[in-house]
RNA sequence: GGCGCCAUCGUCCAGCGGUUAGGACGCCGGCCUCUCAAGCCGGUAACACGGGUUCGAUUCCCGUUGGCGCUACCA
């Protein structure tokens, strides 16, 4: 399916991908790829104090870590580059100086100095601060003069009296009164743009159909209207995504918790249970079903369904969603993930189908992969760790019989112990013993994993390998 | 202050004039099971308030309250 749809996320490079930023950009994506249309990456640095290359470099590893690649953005051209707004300022310009021809724009010496007295001023009389108007009709010679004095003007738009209708695809029709703006500025004194006039000037020019974005622009949304309309192009349709905020209502503050991509990643969560987990957030499929891959997102996504409220962030469910995915994703995918979690902690394992047999083991009781290396120890050499519990176990009266019987027949047959055989052995053991379950398994689990928890007893043995699973069960016959 | 957005269980959502207000997370109990998970079964808990409109409002309108956002030469 093809369409002329495009849109488009804008990250201003200042820090990580935000986890409400990657639920906007995952709305793009989703809108994009179920209409068939194109996902752009536009980078918004035209703030220079903040505006970092670290940052940018950081916000596309995090997207692409996502899998929320971008069809033209930075390093893929689509033909309505630059799409870094830094490298747009000649165009911002010549935007401006269309505006500034047809008496659209005006040029404004008031420093800052002045407009904030005038802004303490209006406060202080209750009124709304607002730009007065000093400069909208300057003579040419005033110009001069201001000029002279080494005043750098910046560009205002000549902002029209009426109120602004925006329609929005998730919110409706919103007026917003014309009492409420001035004439904003377009273009700073140094030459850069604002965001309002660069957001419209790309849009249109990059021909984006549909803007999805936070609803903290909703308001924004009145002036950007006015700026497309003076520069004559195409309304796009507007669609304000509600914001993520924290469990207690207030604004996602990295103090209480996580709240970057790369910090979840960091923790072991999965690129789709986080994907799927913000997709939730103020979205719901038709069927309510709620753990889906996002092949599956992308079919049921529909713009009309994303709830109009902000959403809390809720670690509790990003855990049952991510746990979810831990055990439904390809084994090999997770397991890929997984080798640094476990390097981290030491825990090497050459032999990668075993590492996967332990994850595949481990991963069921998961919620995140930072989780994984307390899970698979025991199955590495070196001194096995004994929990309270299971050193009681084994130092009941029959556990030291019952492991030197179970070293005696797995010793019988000299294959390699799989699940199948061991549990069958096991069962003669107790059998014979006149031990059965607890009793059986559990001093045996405690001589193999020093735990009292864990995986099936069978697989872990099988993983575990006749030499260690032999080693371990006769230390614990011969040790009290 | 002004303007705007929002308002269903603690949380995320469903509902789109008539429902015993539904699902999910969490929590509690049970089943299953060598254990822990998972799974299954059951329980817990909500329409912010006040006016309208209507035969009938959770649902539509207005107001109040509350939360959030914007009000920059930040985005």
């Amino acid at each position: 399916m093809s369409s002329n749809i495009r849109v488009r996320f804008a990250p201003s490079p200042t820090g990580h991908l935000h986890v409400g930023g990657a639920r906007t950009a995952l709305f793009n994506w989703l809108f994009a790829r179920r209409e068939g249309g194109k996902f752009i990456v536009r980078i918004e640095d035209t703030d220079r104090v903040r505006s970092t290359e670290k940052s940018e470099r950081a916000v596309l590893e995090d997207l692409t870590w996502l899998g929320l690649t971008w069809d033209e953005g930075p390093g893929v051209d689509g033909g309505h580059g630059p799409y870094r707004q830094s490298e747009r300022l000649n165009i911002y310009r010549e935007h401006a100086e269309r505006l500034l021809a047809c008496d659209k724009a005006f040029h404004c010496y008031c420093t800052d100095e002045e407009l904030e007295e005038k802004r303490k001023k209006a406060l202080a009389e209750g009124l709304v601060p607002q730009y007065d108007g000093k400069c909208r009709d300057l003579t040419p010679a005033a110009r001069k003069e201001l000029e002279s004095e080494g005043r750098s003007p910046v560009v205002r738009l000549r902002a029209p009296l009426q109120d602004v209708a925006v329609s929005d695809l998730i919110r409706g029709d919103i007026l917003f009164k014309k009492e409420m703006l001035g004439d904003f500025i377009i273009l700073r004194s140094d030459g850069r743009p604002t965001y309002n006039f660069a957001v419209v000037v790309d849009d249109a020019l990059m021909e984006i159909t549909h803007v999805i974005r936070a609803e903290e622009h909703l308001p924004n949304t009145m002036r950007q209207v006015l700026v497309y309309e003076l520069l004559g192009y195409r309304l796009p349709v507007f669609a304000h995504v509600s914001l993520i905020v924290d469990k207690d209502r207030s604004k996602l503050s990295k103090r209480r918790g996580a709240t970057s991509v790369a910090e979840f990643r960091d923790q072991g969560y999965l690129p789709g249970g986080l994907i799927n987990y913000l997709a939730l957030l103020g979205w719901s499929p038709p069927d309510g079903e709620e753990i889906m891959p996002v092949s599956e997102l992308i079919n049921k996504f529909e713009l009309e369904r994303v709830s109009l409220s902000p959403a809390a962030f809720d670690e509790d469910k990003l855990n049952w969603v991510n746990s979810h995915h831990l055990r439904e994703e390809p084994l090999a995918d997770v397991a890929v993930l997984a080798v640094r979690f476990a390097e981290t902690h030491g825990l090497i394992e050459p032999d990668f189908a075993r590492f996967e047999a332990m994850v595949d083991l481990a991963r069921e009781g998961l919620a995140r992969l930072s989780d994984l290396p307390a899970a698979i120890s025991f199955f590495f050499d070196g001194d096995l760790e004994m929990e309270e519990e299971a050193r009681e176990w084994l130092s009941r009266d029959d556990a030291k019989q019952l492991m030197a019987s179970l070293v005696r027949r797995l010793g019988e047959s000299d294959g390699t112990i799989d699940a199948g055989l061991f549990k069958a052995t096991l069962k003669a053991a107790g059998k014979d013993a006149g031990i059965k379950g607890k009793d059986l398994f559990m001093p045996v689990r405690s001589a193999l994993t020093g735990r009292t928890h864990g995986p099936a007893l069978g697989e872990v043995a099988a993983v575990l390998g006749r030499e260690r699973v032999l080693e371990r069960l006769a230390r614990a016959a011969g040790q009290d």
